[in-house]
RNA sequence: GGCCCCGUAGCUCAGUGGAUAGAGCAACAGCCUUCUAAGCUGUGGGUCGAACGUUCGAGUCGUUCCGGGGUCACCA
């Protein structure tokens, strides 16, 4: 049982035993205890003072006295200081702790929950390359996933990919233009690079046809309307949608090429999905709904044939949801989509990640499944993000300030070299396994740097200063890691820590072998018990705020409190084979629980760097 | 303009209504013949955007204002 849960039911019994009164959880705090004060944690009884009429520190003494009492092997002491209560717990319960859970490597994993979740993640336009944002959804996707998962959630990640549209046929325009049937095969380029590269080159054109006709005199509105290739690329969505075979042949050869690119940058980034669903699949059928929504009164045609809703009511605007000609729009396919989620895998909730513009445009859709009757729409949770802007402002890719995903990977694999190099700590590694490790320290760094910080927060990139190795980073934490295994690698199977003179049955008081010699613990090795302990409360904090940036900052506490560790208190040369023993499990659990928590990351861990 | 989000050290960020607000980076001073110095220890650095209010207690809750961003398309 958790320390703090532990502590919790014991003061509420407490507390009813002393004063014949029920209680409940959040009648009182319980905190850690701050470094200036001595205990390990403190209850916070201000808020019991007024409802018992008696003095905090009488109460609190109280209280105390009767903990230590009752709890003998679990609480070993207490002080008070105002309505404070500090407890200090006992050292054989902190080792009966570390020595039931220090080889467990699923420690912080919950039981089976019996839910089927969707995340929904990535969801790229096929015309252009991933950038920088598109990581910081991927990796908060996937790491938002695994911790569902690891709470005992059934998952299922997904991805929808907008393949139709006129951003696409844009990029194909321009490479019947201008490409001379080239290939990213004959122009050795990676296949979403290279239609990315007519992207711009239609932008680019697209921009000298406008001037052109304003030059000439032309009002500068109607001239981006009247540019003959913007109107062949929206002659190419209507031949598209019709089905014209050499247009849809052309389609799907470009979109092949993205998707190559793209599974590519995937496979590297180590980003994976369940399920894809393609828009050019789905775009249709939101049309149905829309019909019984106009059947039912919920929607209403204007004049030129269009299909509303009206959503004042419910503090929102009036919204479009089929066009005079009968097309959908956006938030239409998304109704047939929702419900085609929900439908397919019976789901219990469906998360979207995307990006904070779009909390309005997900609010809209809630609200019209709720107004169709879809029995799911509460079950929908839009997990948004802030958006991640350079120095410089905002990343747009018109002007060329997009930092693209694959060249960041790049440079944080050489960077990764290059320090890796100039250490020189591991000149005996083979080719392989050198590329290896730039890889995990590489992006070991770009992913803790993207998801340490809360998601919800726009976040600022300083592509100049770039990420650092140092500090409240991910390679720092892989440090930590590699300096355990180095310790370990002295003691072979770390198991043969044969330490059975503690044990913890059902939550009581801990059994202790009489026979074995008693060490007292020192302040860090308690900390670092303590420290290890918090892995499975913010696991489950985690995964209720879906909010990966808890346990990066929980495992970066750990590291730095086993370095102080480390740094104070050798293992191999302990004081005697006792506090060897207790060093040994607290390197193992240590080393342990860094590893599941980069890997909620999506973090690999190095044996060596 | 309506609605939503954000504002904490020079910079990037933590901070379940509780004790003297914390990290990292940057700056400065120390620590490698002893398990990996990508580390450790210390120093300096704050009107928690502002003002009222609720409370025994407010960075945290409420109201108003200031500053920054988003959104309100027959775009996706």
């Amino acid at each position: 049982m958790a320390f703090t849960n532990f502590i919790r039911q014991a003061v509420i019994t407490g507390l009813e035993e002393l004063y014949h009164q029920s209680f409940a959880e959040n009648d009182f705090q319980i905190n850690e205890t701050k470094q200036e004060f001595e205990g390990d944690y403190t209850i916070v009884l201000f808020s019991l003072v007024k409802k018992l009429k008696l003095s905090p520190e009488t109460l609190a003494k109280s209280l105390g006295e009767y903990l230590v009492n009752r709890n003998p092997g679990i609480i070993a002491g207490y002080n008070v200081i105002k309505a404070f209560l500090n407890l200090t717990l006992a050292d054989d319960y902190l080792q009966a702790f570390l020595n039931d859970n220090y080889q467990n490597e699923k420690f912080g994993e919950k039981k089976p929950t019996g839910r089927k979740i969707m995340v929904e993640y990535s969801s790229p336009n096929t015309n252009k390359p991933l950038h920088l944002g598109h990581l910081r959804n991927i990796f908060l996707g996937w790491s938002t996933a695994e911790i569902l998962k690891a709470t005992g959630n059934n998952v299922v990640k997904t991805c929808v990919v907008n393949d139709r549209g006129i951003h696409i046929c844009k990029s194909m325009i321009a490479w019947q233009k201008f490409a001379n049937g080239a290939t990213p095969e004959s122009t050795h380029t990676k296949g979403d690079h290279f239609v990315g590269d007519y992207y711009v080159k239609f932008n680019d054109e697209y921009k000298n046809e406008v001037k052109e006709l304003t030059d000439k005199g032309i009002d500068e509105k109607q001239a981006e309307k009247d540019a003959p290739i913007m109107k062949e690329a929206q002659q190419m969505l209507l031949d598209w949608e019709q089905g014209k075979p050499d247009v849809v042949q052309l389609w799907k050869t470009m979109n092949g090429w993205v998707y190559k690119g793209f599974d590519k940058t995937y496979k590297r980034i180590g980003a994976d999905f369940d399920q894809i669903f393609y828009e050019s699949n789905t775009y249709l059928s939101g049309r149905e709904f829309v019909r019984k929504g106009l059947e039912d009164g919920s929607f209403y045609k204007k004049e030129d044939g269009s299909v509303w809703i009206d959503l004042t009511e419910a503090g929102m605007d009036e919204k479009l949801l089929l066009r005079g000609d009968g097309t959908s729009v956006y938030i239409t396919q998304d109704i047939g989509l929702a419900k085609q989620k929900f439908e397919d895998y019976k789901l219990d909730e469906s998360i979207y990640v995307i990006g904070d513009e779009q909390i309005y445009h997900m609010k809209v859709l809630k609200e019209i499944c709720k107004k169709l009757g879809m029995p799911f729409y509460d079950k929908i949770f839009h997990l948004s993000y802030g958006m991640v802007e350079l120095t410089t402002g905002k990343m747009k890719s018109r002007e060329g300030t997009v930092v693209d995903a694959d060249d960041l990977v790049d440079e944080m694999i050489d960077t990764a070299k290059h320090h890796t190099e100039t250490l020189g700590k591991v000149n005996d590694f083979t080719g392989d396994e050198l590329r290896q490790l730039y890889e995990t320290l590489g992006l070991g760094a770009m992913k803790f740097y993207l998801l340490r910080v809360d998601p919800k927060k726009r976040m600022v990139f300083n592509p100049r200063e770039s990420i650092d190795f140092h500090g409240f980073t991910g390679p720092f934490v892989q440090y930590t890691y590699a300096r355990i295994q180095s310790i370990l690698r002295k003691f072979g199977d770390a198991s043969s820590m044969v330490n059975r003179q503690w044990s913890i049955v059902n939550g009581q008081s801990p059994v202790v072998n009489p026979e074995t010699e008693r060490e007292k613990l020192l302040p860090l090795e308690r900390q670092l018990i303590i420290s290890l302990e918090k892995f499975d409360n913010a696991v489950v904090q985690a995964a209720e705020e879906l909010n990966p940036s808890v346990i990066a900052n929980y495992v970066f506490q750990l590291a730095q409190t086993y370095n102080s560790f480390y740094t104070e208190h050798s293992v191999a040369n302990a004081e005697n084979e006792v506090k060897k023993n207790l060093r040994i499990g607290l390197s193992v659990m240590t080393a342990n629980v860094i590893k599941s928590s980069l890997h909620l990351l999506g973090i690999q861990v190095p044996e060596r760097m």
